[in-house]
RNA sequence: GGCGAGAUAGCUCAGCUGGUUAGAGCGCAUGAUUCAUAAUCAUGAGGUCGAGAGUUCAAGUCUCUCUCUCGCUACCA
């Protein structure tokens, strides 16, 4: 096992379009904080950084929909993140943003170190260009007809109501999203990182050198490395990030992909003057904290650049989380489907940790996990108050009643007693070995089973009874008591820092190092407690009701928001004439069958009444073949054929389409002979 | 279609390189208890470990096939 004298701990940097939610915290900064916080209790040399991602086409998006600038869009969220982060006891060492001056020439000069090494490959394309903009358009920016589903806005990236991944080019009647106006294509040059250059030696670092990663993130890593490697571009057409650094680039800006992961190296060089130390020494340890989106990036691309760029370290792991969902339902953040941060912390005053307790406890650490209220609840009322809140206010109260708040001196231990403290170290030892292998939900468990020795201690040796018969031995056992409430406090920072920092206030003791839990000497004799207050009360259920109300209300006001959505205008008028052109008939399906190697196309023959034809079909994922046997359908019949996958297609099949895509066929009311016209 | 991850008690999850009656927390039932925020403690019920086949003296754990969920990727009206 290699020795590290320092830590250097990332966390994925949150992009600046919207608030953070708890999809994020359980995923990425809950896990981080945990970390960072118990290698600092140890007394380790870390550093933790992060900061605002404030680059892309998205948020250019967002500011032009609004009416504001970019810079507007990112000062607006850079503000709400960073504040709520601190106000959940995110205790990173700094959050920078990625707009910095020094992220600015950072990623400059880390462009131009690849660019002046020769890592890079120039290659030219042919991109959409706006000529009254006078700029070249990013996919986002073009929009245009779906050729998949006819929706008349989709985006040259992707069409948001059939799904479809598309590229510009395949839109119809594409415009321009700044200016409207119909935009041609012309020649463009960006540089490209070539992975496959990478390959081996990212095959060889990860699939042999890391087999300890998590199956996920290892599984995904060989998942790309297996399909062969691609050069990346690395450069964007864009008026929005950081210029290219190179003669003749104007217009042209570092990819949002290419500088954010160089956004840690720019927040390390801001906190320290020292952040060579941690960037560039083996015997530090660099852990990057992401969610499983992040992977290809952290493990793949960022590796890769770093390794072009040469003199730097690569991640000793990459712990990347699965994704939480919300009462069932993908967390969204367009379809404001999220718990947000900013807005729990407000409406749950000096509860959160009991938010970091319930997202670690339930983190998705091997697979996607669900977020419900009512667990929240359970967990509150159960765990936090009946476990651990209950056995310090046990301890505390007892010692108040019976000794005024001065801690007692213990006597003799009985076997009981022994038992009890030999629990500690054992617990101490299963948190090391958890936290240090990432596995934070069962090192907080860990950490709560001192609370739940600690009541069943109290219960066997029943204080409240032996103090009439022998009160000598009730020193003892509250002394006991004490001694592990102080462990606890040390024991749960980590987790709920907020609630260990209470408790020590209430124990009117420092907080206790690391290596001491355990001890028994935490809470010296005759030390006098300070007042017991309640670390966690309970939480009843209107507040829960409250809050999947609220969830109700945003559920209703998507459903009605889609409707109104896909209620599309009417299209331009068409005289009779142009209508006439169409020759839709009513057919029947005589045949069907799946096309091979693919999801959604079927090969269909109808017959028209006019002839039988062969019609390929993206209706399989609505539709299989043995119910479209025998069925009547419209078909569309003096279509232009078209080819696909290799089949000729003569003809559309008409089908109705729902706001969520659902296909429907459309057949006549009753039954008409294959052949008869519609019109 | 290809690839990856997951599928274990009502719920959320552990189960390392295969080895005695499959574990934990919560929930549930019963009992005990009253120092404590009706909190706590004990006991118990509850699982053909997604389905099927195979390897083995022995499989939740290995192999193959299949089903479902999530993700990546390809193809696509």
């Amino acid at each position: 096992m290699k020795e590290f004298k320092r830590y250097l701990v990332t966390s994925a940097l949150p992009y600046a379009n919207g608030p953070v939610h708890i999809g994020h915290l359980a995923g990425v900064y809950i896990p981080s904080d945990i970390f960072v916080r118990y290698l600092r209790l140890r007394g380790r040399d870390v550093i933790s950084v992060c900061g605002s991602d404030e680059h892309g086409v998205p948020i250019t998006i967002k500011a032009r929909r609004e009416g504001v600038s970019p810079q507007d869009i990112v000062d607006k969220y850079h503000a709400i993140i960073k504040s709520s982060f601190e106000r959940l006891g995110m205790s990173f060492d700094i959050y920078s943003r990625t707009t910095s001056p020094t992220h600015a020439v950072t990623a400059s000069e880390f462009f131009r170190t690849l660019y002046d090494k020769g890592e890079f490959v120039e290659q030219t394309s042919m991109q959409y260009y706006d000529p009254e903009a006078k700029t070249f358009l990013a996919d986002r920016y073009i929009t245009g007809t779906c050729p998949h589903c006819q929706n008349e806005r989709a985006y040259g990236d992707q069409c948001e109501k059939c799904g479809s991944t598309l590229n510009p080019t395949d839109l119809i009647n594409p415009r321009s999203a700044i200016s409207g106006s119909a935009p041609e294509l012309r020649e463009t040059t960006h540089w490209y990182l070539p992975l496959d250059k990478h390959e081996e030696f990212l095959r060889r670092w990860i699939l042999e050198g890391h087999k300890e990663w998590k199956p996920n993130v290892y599984g995904q890593c060989k998942s790309w490395l297996d399909l062969g490697l691609q050069p990346r571009a690395v450069s964007r057409d864009l008026d929005w990030g950081i210029p290219v650094p190179v003669e003749g680039a104007e217009g042209k800006v570092l990819y949002v992909w290419f500088d954010a992961p160089i956004g840690y190296i720019s927040a390390t060089k801001d906190l320290t003057p020292d952040w060579e130390k941690y960037w560039k020494s083996e015997d530090t340890k660099m852990v990057h904290f992401i969610g499983k989106d992040n992977i290809v990036f952290h493990c793949i691309v960022f590796p890769a650049m770093l390794r072009a760029h040469g003199g730097y370290i690569l991640p000793d792991n990459v712990p990347a989380n699965e994704f939480l969902n919300l009462e069932g339902d993908k967390i969204s953040t367009s379809r404001n489907w999220a718990v947000w941060l900013h807005e729990y912390l407000d409406e749950f005053p000096g509860k959160e940790d009991v938010l970091r307790y319930v997202l670690c406890a339930n983190a998705p650490e091997s697979k996607d996990n669900d977020f419900t209220w009512k667990d929240f609840q359970a967990r509150n009322n159960n765990e936090l108050v009946a476990v651990l809140g209950n056995f310090v206010n046990r301890a505390l109260v007892l010692t108040r009643k019976y000794y005024d708040g001065a801690v007692p001196a213990a006597g003799p231990l009985a076997e009981a007693d022994r038992e009890m403290l030999a629990e500690v170290p054992r617990i101490k030892a299963a948190l090391e070995e958890n936290i240090e292998n990432y596995r934070f939900r069962e090192a907080l468990k860990e950490a709560m089973n001192i609370a739940r020795l600690g009541n069943k201690y109290l219960a066997d040796t029943e204080p409240w009874k032996t103090v009439k018969s022998d009160p000598e031995r009730v020193k003892t056992i509250l002394n006991v008591a004490l001694q592990l409430t102080a462990s606890l406090a040390v024991a749960i920072e980590p987790f709920m820092p907020f609630t260990a920092a209470k408790l020590v206030k209430m124990l009117g003791i420092e907080k206790p190092e690391w290596d001491r839990m355990g001890c028994s000497d935490l809470m010296p004799e005759g030390h006098r407690i300070g007042s017991p207050e309640l670390l966690f009360e309970k939480i009843e259920d209107e507040v829960i009701e409250a809050q999947l109300r609220k969830l109700a209300e945003t559920k209703a006001a998507n459903a009605a928001a889609e409707v109104s959505q896909h209620a599309e205008p009417q299209k331009a008028e068409v005289s009779f004439e142009e209508f006439d052109k169409m020759d839709v008939r009513v057919a029947t399906v005589v045949a069907a069958e799946k096309v091979a190697k693919t999801k959604k196309l079927l090969r269909l023959t109808v017959d028209t009444g006019i002839d039988t034809r062969e019609i390929v079909s993206g209706i399989a994922e609505h539709y299989t073949p043995e119910e479209l046997v025998g069925r009547r359908v419209l078909v569309l019949v003096n279509l232009a054929p078209r080819t696909l996958r290799g089949i000729e297609s003569r003809g559309m099949i008409l089908m109705a389409q729902d706001a969520s895509g659902k296909l429907s066929l459309v057949a006549p009311e009753a039954p008409v002979p294959a052949g008869s016209k519609i019109g």
